[in-house]
RNA sequence: GGGCAAGUGGUGGAAUGGCAUACACGACAGACUUAAAAUCUGUUGGCUGUAAGGUCGUGAGGGUUCGACUCCCUCCUUGCCCACCA
């Protein structure tokens, strides 16, 4: 017989919305906790992935309220965005009602989960009751120049039919449907991320509870580099080349120069000469080019000599002018000095085309400097100077600072600062969005919606059909309006925001998700963020947390926030997420479970079959949160007979208390309040059951059992409920608390300790556990077990490791 | 090319300087059963030995240490992220 999991977990889950356990109070008196997971993209069904993320968020959140914290954690989902738009164009109906009903069918999946969401919190980003405060949002960052028009240059992805940020280009294909992405001229609204670059470097140094790798890739993007810009004078005129370089110690081994093809001043060097023609056709193939075959790295490196020669300001050498496509016009200045000794891409495009070379670091490996014809590859290492004037002799690293500082006195160069951020770009020619509040008037020009006119509506009806160009536009009722300045005929802007901007600031939406006049309530927020637990996916370890830290900061400096110091001081006051979790992912037979590769596993099947409280526990036990983890079927069965043979226990409870059973529940306690609170489920959940091994064995009181299923309670709540009631209580488990451990009874009396002789163990002694360091030394001397180790051997020195091990070195 | 992880039994994993393989899965054996399932109780790294025991063993090689899965150096493999970034 087993228990009878499909009615319990439908019993208690009623339970808890009926005296709505888990809704969150702002009660200043207590400590409050507001965990986290990053909200889900309705696409109508959970995968493992989620059931994952949202467990260890869930043990999490009912561990802090049974410490007795006042406990945030919401869930909402991030309804907007392309899927929509083609589902409902596949299904012939509206990404509207294709969405609600996505969400709807979600919802049930997460209640069937037993998740402990206060449901009067949920939020959907495509209600305008949320978007609206997008809207009011990029109002006010327009109004303070950081949302600003450009027409660019913008990744194009013909098949999605829009436009894409750099971020989701990968490996110069889309990141959606990984087609090739193409280059177009559009005029396209931008979010100045760039002037918050400093705050978002430097602020990653206080988050001490962020995964190290996080933290470096954001810092890898952000691409803070300190460099030189080196002005190169042309030689027949005044115009100056100014490159940019992170490598002034090569300097003197500068060659020629390279500009980027699509470097303004390109046309004007090649003017008359009679490279003109053939620079001319090889920018134009080069703009042709997509990104992907640009980059791709075993692409021969073109260029072509531009007929033009400049001087190198350190030793007035005059060098060549190329053009060539691995220089990139969006980096430093568009422009490069090459020294194909000390750089491979200058060496192998300098033997290409037959350019000069200079070896001017010396490698401290090579006791005689080879020549560069003698090079097979450039060297990028460290050496001394040679061929550098004045600086010959020094460590090249010396060197770097001093002809730095050497060029900016003499004005031949400038040290200066490159960043790799570049300006968000937020406009999608989409319908399924948040339309961008402006409105462009012939006499006006670009205008603010009024925030009184605030939220500009989706329009219910637009034909999208994938085709290209924005959606919105094609509507008329949406794209006329009038003037709000001199109520002039004028035209909507049609573009909708990226849906990175919804999911930005939801974390602060939920402080106070009703609130109508405002994005949140400040003084909601000051009690509830930081957000003291995120847990996510490694996906969005750059750009969504990235973005949310940049429109937190953004929001401190409108005075909307100012989050009261973390206890640790680790997070400050415009740090959206204290600590930072990111889940590992679920795999099948070794891969990511994904329906091309047909490997999913269902988690709805999986509750059918074991109950939710088994999946839970399995994944949890399984492996730990931030691994990855292997789907076992058979883990599962495990997971479902711990379960009942938890169950069995209160079918045989004894009335007296086993002395020996009480000091192992203590050491358990105290082991997975230690283990919980550190996110190593797996061995929490091993530690309860080797207790009910021991209770097999020994047998438990009440008392003991009671303490079991509160220590269970987090993992497989709807399970820890039932028996929690049956055990004679009558309020919810989780109104109780978490148990506390009796430190008196983890000492023992007695204690096993390790002998080793020359660091092997050779046997064990039993000992009482106050024994002084003599006593025990003797003791083990004498031991005749030792005698055999010892034979024609002198002892040298004896280590002892209090209640360890007696290490003897003969 | 750069950065960050990881590599331990048949399997998932445990141990972050002190008894390697906790806990679980699987396998094997026993009890119960007419039988099976379920359940309960054992055994379960390799080699060697009747046994007690011995010996080897955490990707490879070296180092530090009385003692290394753990710390340091070199290398190999795998995964993730970034990348013609000057």
């Amino acid at each position: 017989m087993s228990y009878s999991f499909k009615e319990i977990e439908e019993k208690w889950q009623c339970y808890w919305q009926e005296k709505q356990i888990f809704k969150a109070s702002h009660a200043p008196e207590k400590k409050k906790f507001y965990c986290l997971e990053m909200f889900p993209y309705p696409s109508g069904k959970i995968h493992m992935g989620h059931v994952r993320n949202y467990t260890i968020g869930d043990v999490y959140s009912r561990y802090k309220w049974l410490e007795g914290y006042s406990v945030l954690h919401p869930m909402g989902f991030d309804a907007f965005g392309q899927p929509a738009e083609n589902a409902a164009i596949k299904n012939n109906t509206k990404p509207d009602s294709w969405t609600h009903k996505c969400i709807d069918w979600m919802k049930i999946e997460l209640e069937k989960m037993g998740f402990s969401y206060d449901w009067e919190r949920e939020l959907s980003t495509c209600d305008s009751t949320y978007y609206r405060w997008n809207q009011w949002i990029f109002l006010k960052m327009y109004e303070r120049g950081l949302a600003y028009q450009k027409a660019s240059s913008v990744n194009w992805c013909p098949s999605c039919q829009t436009t894409l940020a750099n971020e989701e280009v990968i490996d110069g294909e889309c990141w959606r449907c990984h087609n090739p992405v193409q280059q177009k001229e559009l005029e396209q609204w931008f979010l100045k991320i760039t002037d918050y670059k400093e705050r978002l470097l430097d602020d990653l140094n206080r988050l001490q509870h962020w995964p190290e790798r996080v933290i470096a890739m954001q810092k890898n993007w952000i691409g803070k580099s300190q460099g030189v810009e080196i002005y190169f004078r042309l030689k027949e005129n005044d115009t100056v080349i100014t490159v940019f370089t992170t490598r002034a110690d090569t300097i003197f081994g500068a060659t020629y120069v390279v500009l980027a093809p699509e470097h303004p001043l390109v046309k004007e060097l090649i003017k008359g000469k009679p490279q003109e023609k053939d620079v001319l056709d090889f920018i134009d193939k080069v703009s042709k080019e997509s990104k992907i075959a640009r980059v791709k790295e075993d692409v021969k490196k073109e260029g072509l000599f531009t007929g033009t020669f400049c001087v190198n300001p350190v030793n007035n050498e005059v060098i060549p002018i190329w053009i060539a496509d691995y220089v990139l016009m969006e980096y430093g200045t568009g422009a490069i000095m090459a020294v194909p000794t000390h750089d491979q891409r200058d060496f192998l495009f300098a033997k290409e085309h037959h350019l000069p070379m200079r070896i001017v670091i010396k490698s401290p490996s090579h006791q005689v400097t080879k020549s560069p014809d003698e090079m097979t590859g450039a060297y990028a290492g460290d050496g001394l100077q040679v061929n550098s004037g004045e600086f010959n002799g020094l460590p090249n690293q010396e060197a770097k600072t001093k002809i730095a500082q050497w060029m900016q006195d003499k004005g031949m160069g400038k040290i200066v600062t490159h960043w790799r951020l570049r300006d968000w770009l937020i406009s999608r020619q989409r319908y399924w969005g948040t339309p961008i509040p402006m409105i462009y008037c012939k006499a006006c020009g670009v205008v603010g919606v009024p925030y009184k006119d605030l939220p500009v509506v989706l329009p219910a009806d637009a034909p999208f059909t994938g085709e290209g160009g924005s959606p919105l536009g094609k509507v008329e009722s949406f794209v006329n309006v009038a003037c709000p300045q001199c109520d002039a005929p004028a035209r909507r802007e049609t573009d909708t925001m990226a849906t990175f901007f919804d999911s930005s600031w939801y974390f602060l939406r939920f402080c106070s998700p009703k609130d109508d006049s405002a994005p949140f309530n400040t003084q909601e927020a000051r009690y509830w963020m930081p957000v003291d637990q995120y847990i996510g996916g490694i996906e969005h370890a750059i750009l969504h947390l990235l973005y949310s830290r940049f429109f937190t900061k953004f929001f401190r400096d409108l005075g909307m926030v100012d989050f009261p110091s973390a206890a640790d001081n680790c997070s400050g006051h415009d740090e959206p997420f204290r600590c930072l979790l990111t889940q590992g992912m679920v795999l099948k037979d070794g891969e990511v479970m994904s329906k091309s590769k047909g490997n999913i596993v269902d988690p709805d099947s999986i509750i059918q079959k074991y109950g939710a409280d088994s999946l839970r526990l399995f994944i949890l036990f399984a492996a730990p949160p931030e691994t990855e983890l292997e789907w076992d079927d058979r883990g599962i069965e495990g997971a479902f007979k711990f379960l009942n043979r938890v169950w069995r226990i209160q079918e045989n409870l004894k009335d007296t208390p086993e002395p020996h059973l009480i000091r192992i529940l203590h050491k358990t306690i105290k082991k997975v309040s230690d283990d919980v609170a550190a996110f190593k489920f797996n061995t929490a959940i091993a530690s309860l059951m080797e207790l009910v091994n021991a209770i097999y064995q020994l047998g438990a009181d009440k008392e003991v059992f009671s303490k079991l299923v509160l220590m269970l309670s987090p993992f497989m709540p709807h399970f820890a409920e039932e028996l929690w009631q049956i055990l004679g209580n009558e309020e919810s488990i989780f109104k109780s608390q978490w148990p506390l451990h009796d430190p008196t009874l983890l000492v023992e009396a007695m204690v096993t300790m390790v002998v080793q002789v020359n660091g092997k163990v050779r046997f064990k002694i039993e000992v009482a556990s106050d024994i002084d360091e003599e006593k025990l030394k003797k003791r083990v001397l004498s031991d005749e077990k030792l005698i055999p180790w010892l034979q024609g051997k002198q002892v040298k020195n004896i280590i002892v490791v209090p209640s360890k091990l007696v290490s003897i070195v003969v």
